[in-house]
DNA sequence: TTAGGGTTAG
């Protein structure tokens, strides 16, 4: 057998060592050009054997190109991707010769490690060395720009592209979707599908799915799923998981099992954890776990994604001791809980009221808590009043520099509910010195093809002053059922009467309200929110979907709320 | 011998 078949079938490192002596004996390994020395170099940079594939390359006298770009493409795709860039600058600086390929396995490692700078370097790089015309490596600086979050070079960098492809078109679609730039994914596609050059395959179409899942756009989302079948992308697995995805993050979670239920194809383990992160968003806890025992009997063995979607569901629905359950099972099932995991039983505890428990998770967990971790953590300390585990929760949270404002406003509550107001005045204090930000909330509806965008307090849309009308008639009407403002909502040096004002202007208010007055009587209305939804709204919006009689859906970051006759889906626990 | 675009996640 020849050598270079022989490589392909060794897959161990002792096969490698067989090999490299063998080479190293006949000596074909001092060669100038030896394919087979560069596959043992990727295969050492690949592994954890990146000492191997540095003491192989000592033994180069004049390393070639390939041998350079077997261990950038190894160590790209390896743990430590961050040393590929480093051998890059290594090669610049011997005045190695380099090729497109080269450039192609660092960039990889820049998207691995999110290395804008790098990027910008080896774009310029990739122009001085007279490779900016080839279309492969074009298309593969525009994946990376958008990967590392520079979706304007992306974009101007497909603008200017001489030739284009559809891996070209896809890319920027896939970035721009991912980016938080969805309505110009959208444009992209429905450009693309004008243009005509090029049919959307596969690939385009998981962009176009995405974009409509970020935006909530059920009726762009319709019509690329019956694109799909029309063009029998649905033979594939990837595809039918992005249609449940854009279904259920539509708001549309029996749509999203129709489909789950009857796709052509062999379901994966994606479409199943998908399946039930969709009940575990739309709050229908018994229906996840259900689909969650049903793996095991089709023969699909849980991974943690699918355990963590299980256990967000038992957090959705208030389902407790369920979730204690699942977690405590994993270790058993060959899981290992991860940060995510600890992160949503410290949840699921904590919004029981069992802080002490939630904090003894804390502690006893293997790795080291997180901002986010923290963050859960004090969030029900509010709700339960507990100073103890809120003060040191959010110690912490200072400590590794948060510059959250829902942290201090949530210690700040707690030591509001207990009337300790030096305590109040100092975590304002520290907030002031701390440059805190707030993420500006807005919320966004659909009428007749048009996306209504409001922030809190917003007057820039046309029909403000009935929309400002149409909330005063609100608060009217929800008093005679005994509301009474959730002030603690708001954090501002403000009075009462104030402060029920900056919170019935809250963008989602906003929007239901703007919905009442422009869609007809009895129709459902859905509303997007960028945050989670305030406790006040949620109180409001359970109030007018009974006094007008109205379905109303709100996503929210998280989950969805479906409010009918007064009550919402989530049974008030989120 | 080595290139580009892809689904789930508190």
């Amino acid at each position: 057998m020849d050598l270079n078949r022989l490589v392909q079938k060794c897959s161990t490192v002792s096969h490698m060592k067989q090999l490299q002596a063998h080479l190293t004996t006949n000596g074909r390994f001092k060669s100038p050009f030896c394919p087979v020395r560069s596959k043992l170099i990727e295969f050492y940079a690949l592994f954890p054997l990146p000492h191997q594939a540095h003491s192989l390359f000592l033994q180069i006298d004049t390393p070639s190109t390939n041998d350079f770009n077997a261990i950038l493409r190894g160590l790209a795709s390896s743990y430590q991707p961050a040393a590929a860039i480093s051998w890059f600058h290594r090669m610049l600086c011997g005045s190695h010769k380099i090729d497109a390929l080269t450039c192609s396995f660092v960039l990889k490692a820049c998207a691995r490690v999110l290395a804008r700078p790098q990027t910008l370097q080896v774009h310029s790089q990739v122009v001085r060395s007279g490779f900016a015309a080839d279309a492969l490596l074009g298309t593969t600086l525009l994946d990376v720009y958008a990967k590392v979050g520079d979706l304007g070079s992306a974009r101007k960098l497909f603008d200017e592209m001489p030739v284009r492809d559809i891996a070209s078109w896809n890319a920027l679609i896939a970035g721009l979707a991912q980016g938080n730039f969805a309505s110009e994914a959208l444009e992209l596609f429905k450009r693309m599908r004008e243009e005509g050059l090029f049919r959307p395959n596969e690939v385009t179409v998981l962009g176009a799915l995405s974009a409509c899942s970020h935006l909530g756009a059920l009726k762009e989302g319709e019509k690329i799923h019956q694109y799909i079948r029309d063009e029998k992308l649905d033979m594939n697995v990837i595809v039918c998981n992005a249609v449940i995805d854009m279904y259920a993050k539509c708001g549309f979670v029996d749509k999203a099992f129709v489909v789950f239920d009857s796709v052509k194809c062999k379901k994966s383990l994606v479409s199943w954890n998908t399946m039930i992160m969709a009940f575990a968003m739309h709050g229908d806890g018994s229906k996840a776990l259900e689909l969650f025992e049903q793996m095991g009997q089709a023969d699909v063995k849980p991974d943690e994604v699918s355990y963590l979607a299980a256990l967000c569901a038992c957090n959705h629905a208030g389902l407790v001791d369920d979730g204690m359950r699942l977690f405590n099972s994993m270790a058993g099932n060959g899981v290992n809980p991860n940060k995510k995991h600890y992160g949503s039983v410290v949840d699921l505890l904590g919004r029981a009221g069992r802080l002490q428990e939630a904090y003894d998770i804390v502690k006893s967990m293997p790795m080291v808590p997180d901002v986010v971790l923290w963050q859960t953590l004090l969030g029900p300390c509010h709700i339960y009043g507990n100073v103890e585990i809120a003060e040191i929760a959010s110690r912490k949270l200072v400590e590794m520099g948060s510059n959250n404002c829902g942290d201090f406003v949530l210690l700040s509550n707690v030591y509001a509910a207990h009337e300790r107001w030096k305590d109040v005045g100092r975590v304002r204090d520290i907030m002031k010195n701390r440059d805190v930000r707030k993420v500006p909330g807005f919320s966004y509806v659909e009428v007749d093809g048009a996306i209504n965008k409001f922030f809190t307090g917003d007057k820039s849309h046309e029909k403000w002053r009935e929309i400002y009308d149409k909330l005063d008639e609100i608060r009217f009407k929800i008093k005679e059922f005994g509301y009474v403002a959730g002030t603690n909502y708001v954090l501002h040096d403000i009075g009462e009467e104030e402060k029920e004002n900056a919170l019935c202007y809250h963008s989602e208010k906003l929007a239901v309200a703007f919905s009442l007055i422009s869609t007809s009587e009895g129709t459902s209305i859905q509303v997007f929110k960028n945050l989670r939804i305030c406790g006040d709204c949620h109180f409001v919006i359970k109030l007018i979907s009974k006094i007008y009689n109205r379905e109303i859906i709100v996503r929210d970051r998280v989950r969805f709320h479906k409010f009918d006759e007064g009550s919402c889906s989530c049974k008030d626990y989120w």
